[in-house]
DNA sequence: TCCCGCTTCAAACAATCGTTTGAATTCTAG
DNA sequence: CTAGAATTCAAACGATTGTTTGAAGCGGGA
């Protein structure tokens, strides 16, 4: 009992994750949550404050790890002396690829992450941007390195195609489905390589 | 008097695509809608029956024009018979940013398109889908006799990546902002550059 | 055992939601 | 000018929204 893996916070947490990214954050009603996650309503409020610091939670609980292992794997990626392009776009990608594929609702949070972003929300995007920023900045320094002949316009506006890209290929917008036979990692690691290499292509360019 | 332009109906179209654009299908409510438009609350009902299908109408009105404006230019790239990559990618690519130089709002529309994929909801998706569908389907006709070494399914995976990178940079979902001496004209001319040589390096590797 | 802080609960709050109504107004064709 | 259709209007509908309330239930330390 009392495992805080489902504790009345973490299913709280569950169910708005799912309902967002189906809905939207205007759209999932906070009855809806506390109904899908077998919870009060009233929990919402004593445990969160209020709907908003709610949605910045159900973005922190998984942010923070996302991107300590995409600094991780780019500390990684650096270390060998001689990095190649694709190696640091990988420690970019696959942990959002890994983060999908969690079991508990990682590939719901992607789709979140996907709304946020449309979601031109100033609040939202201050506290992604306050929170999250330094990560960006760590990873445009190391291509900038790779890519010396990139003047740092050019780079940035590569960075951030590649960015829309990966954002728009892991929130499952596309078109292309899954083939029945397909298992869902098969068909996620199947996409993190098309993306590196398209990507890896794009931004050599000239 | 009586310029359809400025009749109830547009609006009440204008006002919508704004407000969706900003706050999202749900986010925004008909009497904040009416309330811009200047117009009485009851008036959506009147001209179109729902929310839902006034939703629908804002992407009718703007869809039906963009997507001929494609398919013409995609004839004119097509016509001299040995046609350039980049000129069938531009084809797709330059409509879009005409839209959204629009004046009168095409720069929200193309916000609200970007919603539309966020938006998981079947009865938009299917919407869309059954009214414009034909045209992606003319485009990768064109891309898979302009790259006949790639496979289908190849294919679709980078078009997939394309259609995403685009969706991303026409909503100014990116970090990169407008310097102050600079035209939206012209940001939005470099912008399509930069994604057209970006996807075509991505579509034509290996 | 009793007590106290933490958590959950049903109920209600005012505000806002999409939609409907029926009368008032404006437009248009004869 | 007038009859009738088209449109606009203020008002209200019941349902749902996020949030608050105060009492009930709970578990562990004295």
């Amino acid at each position: 009992m009392n495992d805080p893996r489902f504790s009345t916070k973490q299913r709280i947490l569950g169910a708005a994750e799912d309902l967002f990214a189906r809905r939207g954050f205007a759209g999932a009603s906070l009855r809806q949550v506390t109904t899908a996650a077998k919870v009060n309503l009233a929990a919402v409020n004593y445990h969160f404050g209020s709907k908003d610091r709610l949605i910045e939670e159900v973005f922190r609980r998984r942010l923070d790890e996302l991107n300590a292992r995409r600094l991780a794997a780019l500390k990684g990626a650096m270390a060998g002396g001689n990095p190649q392009l694709a190696e640091v776009l990988a420690a970019f990608i696959k942990p959002a690829l890994d983060l999908s594929l969690d079991r508990e609702g990682g590939s719901a949070f992607v789709r979140v992450l996907a709304r946020a972003y449309a979601e031109h929300n100033e609040r939202l995007r201050r506290f992604l941007s306050d929170n999250y920023g330094h990560v960006l900045r760590e990873f445009a320094a190391a291509f900038a390195r790779l890519l010396p002949r990139l003047d740092k316009e050019e780079l940035y506006w590569r960075l951030d195609i590649v960015a829309g890209a990966l954002t728009y290929a892991m929130a499952d917008f596309g078109v292309i489905k899954r083939r029945s036979g397909q298992s869902e990692r098969d068909f996620r690691e199947r996409a993190a390589e098309h993306l590196i290499r398209f990507a890896a292509a794009g931004l050599k360019e000239e």
